[in-house]
DNA sequence: AATGAATGAGGATTCATTCAT
DNA sequence: AATGAATGAATCCTCATTCAT
């Protein structure tokens, strides 16, 4: 049967799926891998058919969202744009999209922040495959910008951190305090936006200013 | 020896201690509190005296030290200073030390991340405590540098979580990629108080614009 | 080998009877879980596999036995029999069997006792599935026997307790005195039945005796 | 100061009394030595200053309460009365009145059949103090009674316990069911007396009868 | 491939008991 | 005499992991 077949084939999947969402609801330590069986529909024998450990089932869900999440930002990134604060500026709202207003993305955050410490692995490959080329495009691309005369000088230039601050920041607040406030996440990223152009921009005052 | 009665007064404390300690490096589900107790120097059943369960010494642990960091930002935001461009700058100054790079302070965040939906009354406290008069302070900051005509008009002075992203950021980062690479914290706060800042002024250029 | 199977099946009755020494040994809240399993030849898991507590292991293993004495005095009660004199000493007789003489009956008035008040739902179903119809029969016999003018009018008809007293008591002997005096169970049987029937005999001077 | 002295002296005994309701509330195993302290107003190390361990704390509310009881079978058997007949009604009521419907009487019993199992030595005072003495007493009673011709002669008569049987039933059910069905305790002392009375009475047709 | 019964080490919690004050 | 802080052995219960079927 064909259906067999096709439940096989999907069985990892919906294992790590499930797995997902048990690890976001409960962190790596309180989670129980019989919820996750029972949650994928299968059995904790199940499991261990596909995967050695809880750690590794762990470990393979986060290495299979994220490279979800990688083939995106490389995706993305293939794209061409206009100018450099256009370019800029759409990197920007694909990192809010892809990691504070995606669940999934927003989850890896907090895998990292709950659980780093117990798989340095994963967070070394989580910096490698996304943090360190993700910094290194929004330098070059405020680089670009400076060099194209777009924008101007500034310490800020070196770290790509804080650029983007503001959209990680909105991505622990939807992990932390959903509930407490609610955003209007529209003006929030315009605002970013806004305030950051405006920080790069070339002006006569500004033009020329050495960092402090 | 009053070591009884001096004891007795201090043990609290270095439980709390010692549970601070044990929570941040593992976490609340996977802490033991038989770690807990010998980092305290006592047993078990010691911290079952002061503490009912697991969970009300985490609670209490967060309680405990974040009443010493609120007592600081109380203490700070008493303080008069100069111009609001001065008073913005020493502020987020300010919230870098206490949440980034203060370590009881970045754990805290942790915490709220790691553990925070298992514990929503105490995420609820430390929003209102914390956050949320922290964000006003900004928000009245760069308000009041607006209406005195220092800082410009601008969509990201209704949100201070823009003004602070990076603080916070820096300190996600100490929590997760500390080993990863090297941040020249100073270089850091320069960068990002000098793009802000310069985001906020007032130009010929940018004095009426309207958002993009 | 169908072992697994054939365990599997015989597991949960195995748990049980082991259950049913540690807690007629060591009442309720002595026995350890521990000593159960390996007298059932498993390991403290195996126990919480079939019981979720042992709350319920307890109330089933009351449950269990309970259900096979109910049996048994369902099917005493369909039997016929002649007179009401015989029908009368043959239930007290098999009473005395059930309840007092076979150790499973007594060990379940002795956990009635014991810990009847921790599990106030046990004693309410073993009140309405045993007690009640016993009295209620014992009752019955003796009403249908002043019916018939095989018994006098007594007070006593009211309360079947009156008539069963004995046996419970020689129950409870059993329980707590044992070693301490041998008692001629025999004997001690007639002489209840003896002294019964001549208490609700018919004779000329007590025929229409009011109650003193 | 008398207070405190009078205090010190009525200690022991208000630690037996709040012993004794703990104990019958929970069963030995079950109880806390902390919730007996708080009961009696002191705390545990003082229990630790007058009873050795909880076993003997348990040993001793029974011997206290027992000497109590004792002291008024004596007392009762030292009363005269008129007729065999009277001296057995009287005894048997006040045999309901100390061990079933007095409550401190009850819960002996209780004690008795739940935790006698480890108190083999408190069994056996028991059973020599008060048991044996009582039923010896019942003999008597009856051999007087069918050596003054007041009484027939009836196996039941070397069995003390069949003649008290429906008295301990009673005391079992208030322990046990109360609160599953209301019982006319009146109606029962009279009717298990009545029944009794006339079980052994001697008619022209009893008269002669031999054991079967 | 999949099941689920069984294991057993691990960890939270309880509580009788001790002892310095 | 009395306290109550401290202990630590005991015990319930959990759950990752195994393995016969």
């Amino acid at each position: 049967m064909k259906t067999r077949m096709r439940r096989k084939q999907e069985r990892p999947g919906e294992i790590l799926e499930a797995a997902f969402e048990e690890f976001a609801e409960h962190g790596f330590a309180a989670t129980r891998l019989e919820d996750v069986a029972s949650r994928a529909g299968v059995t904790k024998g199940t499991i261990y058919f596909y995967f050695e450990t809880k750690e590794r089932l762990f470990g393979e869900m986060i290495r299979h969202f994220s490279a979800l999440l990688l083939a995106e930002v490389d995706e993305f990134l293939a794209k061409p744009s206009e100018s450099h604060k256009e370019r800029l500026s759409n990197f920007i709202r694909f990192v809010y999209r892809r990691f504070a207003l995606d669940r999934k993305g927003r989850e890896i955050l907090r895998f990292m922040v709950a659980d780093g410490k117990h798989f340095p692995g994963l967070v070394a490959r989580h910096y490698a495959d996304f943090v360190a080329p993700s910094l290194q495009r929004v330098n070059e691309l405020v680089q670009m910008g400076i060099a194209a005369g777009e924008f101007r000088e500034t310490p800020a230039a070196r770290f790509g951190e804080i650029i983007m601050g503001p959209a990680v920041l909105l991505g622990i607040w939807f992990l932390v305090f959903t509930g407490q406030r609610e955003i209007d996440v529209e003006a929030f990223v315009n605002g970013h936006i806004d305030l950051l152009l405006d920080g790069l921009r070339v002006t006569p005052s500004n033009a020329a200013s050495p960092p402090p």
